[in-house]
DNA sequence: GCCGGTACAGTACCGTCAGTACAGTTTCTG
DNA sequence: CAGAAACTGTACTGACGGTACTGTACCGGC
């Protein structure tokens, strides 16, 4: 990596920080540079606006959270070949994950834009969408191998029930926030996971 | 109600909407006073600052949803006297209000407190978490009432699944905006609703 | 060894926005 | 008619995002 792109990083790094604990409104270009050490000059070097910085942090996080996600549901269909099983496992697994979290999750970036909406141009808007779209297919994909083995007791749209776990993680991080109680998103994600027992498993009752 | 209560009023609702569609950060109190035709000193009379204006908006809005919850509710125990029926009435009847918003739902400002953090004072937050804690003992009463007649079907902490009623409105909410999908909250609140269903109506299966 | 790009530093400036200060004015009310 | 409530008007400050442009240290290639 060249000096260029390790100091972007930095950048990045600090912002990203600063716009999860404060907001990306209460994040100032002049507080990342005086923590970066570095110029007006040089942070407009490595990125023309605010808005390219929400992009590159946007992107960033995706990728991050993807990779995460991959790793975590790979690992749990080496852990059980039944795609049902697995798929509780990998929710088991997100929730411990979420649970050991010190401080709880820091927020959500993609709930960050949502909620900044005009802070940000259509570029981000779309990136975020897409972003949600993926892991709606991600989880689908997943949703629907178990439908094939185990039919589901209650008449559901797959489709938003993979949106679910999403809405699940956006919401649980609200509430963690809000209520200042960390343990809250993974009580909700293994609430999710009570629910897909219920919906998907035969001798359940 | 006196002209200045009046002025105030149409102050918030100038502002809410604002803040609603592009965030806190980016509704400008110049932007507020131009809409609402009055000079920065008349604003400023009504709010010592605009964190006092995010107090007044948090406040109305909290209370707002609480009495159209209570309505809510109230109606669908009026339809049906056991109480999981008159939850599951009520959550329909929900869904059906959040679907029936043509271009979706304006948004939450107790997530945009979340997501906005140090532009709120400490009373904000404290709101934040007291409405939220509201909402968790009201539908845990009722969760409590069904869980007496029916035991629940898998081991759940009642509290948790309280909040997650809260939990999958500000998820939907985002996942609503960020997909430009109006219907997903609706989708989301009925899943929630299956959720309930199948973990305590007995001849479910 | 100098040439050109990369990666900044320095300086000066502009518009927007939240907020302050304070004096003056209208409008309602007792 | 007094006094309070509900503003208007004007002038200003400081933080912030962003622009513009000049200068410069460093670094690899020829």
């Amino acid at each position: 990596m060249g000096k260029g792109q390790e100091t972007r990083e930095r950048l990045m790094d600090i912002a990203e920080a600063s716009v999860l604990t404060k907001g990306f409104g209460a994040t100032s270009i002049d507080e990342i540079i005086a923590e970066a050490e570095i110029t007006k000059s040089g942070f407009f070097y490595h990125f023309r606006d605010k808005n390219q910085l929400a992009l590159a942090l946007l992107q960033r996080y995706v990728d991050r959270e993807d990779e995460l996600l991959d790793d975590l549901f790979a690992r749990a269909r080496e852990l059980h070949d039944d795609p049902l099983h697995a798929f509780l496992i990998g929710l088991k697994l997100f929730a411990e994950m979420m649970a050991d979290l010190p401080k709880g999750h820091p927020g959500c970036l993609v709930a960050t834009c949502c909620y900044n909406e005009r802070l940000f141009d259509s570029d981000v808007r779309e990136l975020n969408k897409h972003a949600l779209l993926k892991w709606r297919r991600r989880f689908l994909a997943e949703l629907e191998k178990i439908a094939a083995i185990y039919p589901p007791k209650d008449d559901v749209d797959l489709e938003a029930v993979a949106d679910m776990v999403t809405g699940i993680v956006e919401g649980g991080i609200v509430l963690s926030r809000a209520l200042e109680a960390p343990q809250e998103l993974s009580k909700q994600i293994l609430l999710f996971r009570s629910y897909l027992k219920l919906l998907f498993m035969p001798a359940y009752n």
